[in-house]
DNA sequence: AATATTTATTGAACGATGTTCAAGGTCTCT
DNA sequence: AGAGACCTTGAACATCGTTCAATAAATATT
């Protein structure tokens, strides 16, 4: 009874695999199953034995995506200066080394969009998007009067207005930025909106 | 020798058009050509005497798109309130409603993707996504003893960080978040960066 | 061990889609 | 009115994702 589902879950893991790495070498309108059945070695119809639909399919590499980047956001959090304006920077410098890297693979996870009807696997709801979790700490560091859920809207803020740096800066569409004047910015704005808030929380007090 | 010209002018504004209808009622993945075809009342090929493949019908009304869209964010620049602060919070809260009104037709600016090969028409160069230069007027009064090359760095910076909020905010991905709250996130951070950009600049010449 | 039953795999076929093209129709100019 | 240039048509092609009846393999039963 195990021999079957042994292949099986091999033949899984090497399909997602292939997927990854067509994703990573054609973008995301260049996965075919046809290529990933010649791939992997199996039929055509055979990759529908394996995964339900090429959006699971799409959604299982999201997840080993959102996982590596987790993992090099997370190295980011803790390295040696702990000053947490310095590792709100090095955060915002790591979001944006991974996506140069990794530029296909993180497209994909928000270039795919599924049809409305069809709902997420459960499996899927978990990963979904939890990166501004990374800034929480620094950002309460920093602003200890703020309540969890004020904190929660600056890391989400903070965090989206970097991914909008980032998504725009490798883009051809906005003039190609190279990559350390990019790295750059990102550290001049993410120091700039840091001090912001940190001002424009005295000076509320302060009246102004 | 007029007569068939006029009918082909009619018939590709009104292509266009439709397929502008088409991707704000369906997305852009709903665009097809079938579709099209019957809409306007010609048969299916006959799209492409009118257009000379569906890339230029989407950058046409992509052109369309980024007019209004520079329009709504004219209309901001030059409001009531003539202080350098307020028009830029104006224009970022412009730009964000400006894409929940027009949901895919904005997204249809980010999510098409040319083939690498081919290149873009010459009409299409011009309209190439300016959209920071609305930016560039407010931030020179602000910061009048920066260059040029200073302030068209920094405008880009400010739009990508309030095109990155928009994204995120208007995504089921990152936990959606109603509208009125989103502009409030969006004024709050846009003045921090402002605030913080001129800290920045004083603090380093006093040293730090 | 042999057979029956359940399960997995195959690859041909389906439907949808963008795009092309030869055939036939329409218009324009002389 | 007729010749030549242009337009339009809709059938056909290639390429997709996806399905499914037939076949093969694995497992369960006797």
């Amino acid at each position: 009874m195990t021999k079957a589902l042994e292949r099986r879950e091999k033949l899984r893991v090497d399909l997602i695999q292939a997927a990854e790495q067509m994703i990573a070498e054609r973008g995301l309108a260049g996965l075919k199953t046809r290529d990933l059945a010649r791939e992997i070695g199996c039929a055509n119809g055979a990759v529908y034995n394996l995964v339900t639909d090429v959006d699971e399919l799409i959604l299982r590499v999201g997840s080993r995506t959102l996982l590596r980047l987790d993992e090099a956001l997370s190295a980011a959090e803790s390295a040696s200066d702990p000053s947490p304006q310095e590792t709100l920077i090095r955060i915002a410098l790591a979001y944006c080394d991974f996506a140069a890297e990794n530029l296909q693979l993180w497209r994909a996870l928000f270039e795919h969009r599924m049809e409305a009807d069809k709902i997420l696997p459960d499996w899927s709801v978990n990963d979904q998007m939890q990166l501004f979790r990374h800034i929480y700490q620094p950002l309460a560091v920093l602003f200890p009067k703020r309540s969890q859920e004020e904190l929660g809207i600056t890391a989400r803020s903070l965090f989206s207005a970097v991914h909008g740096m980032v998504a725009l800066g490798l883009e051809q569409k906005l003039v190609a930025v190279p990559l350390p004047a990019l790295r750059k910015e990102i550290a001049t704005l993410v120091r700039a909106m840091i001090d912001g808030l940190a001002a424009r929380g005295v000076k509320r007090i302060s009246g102004a």
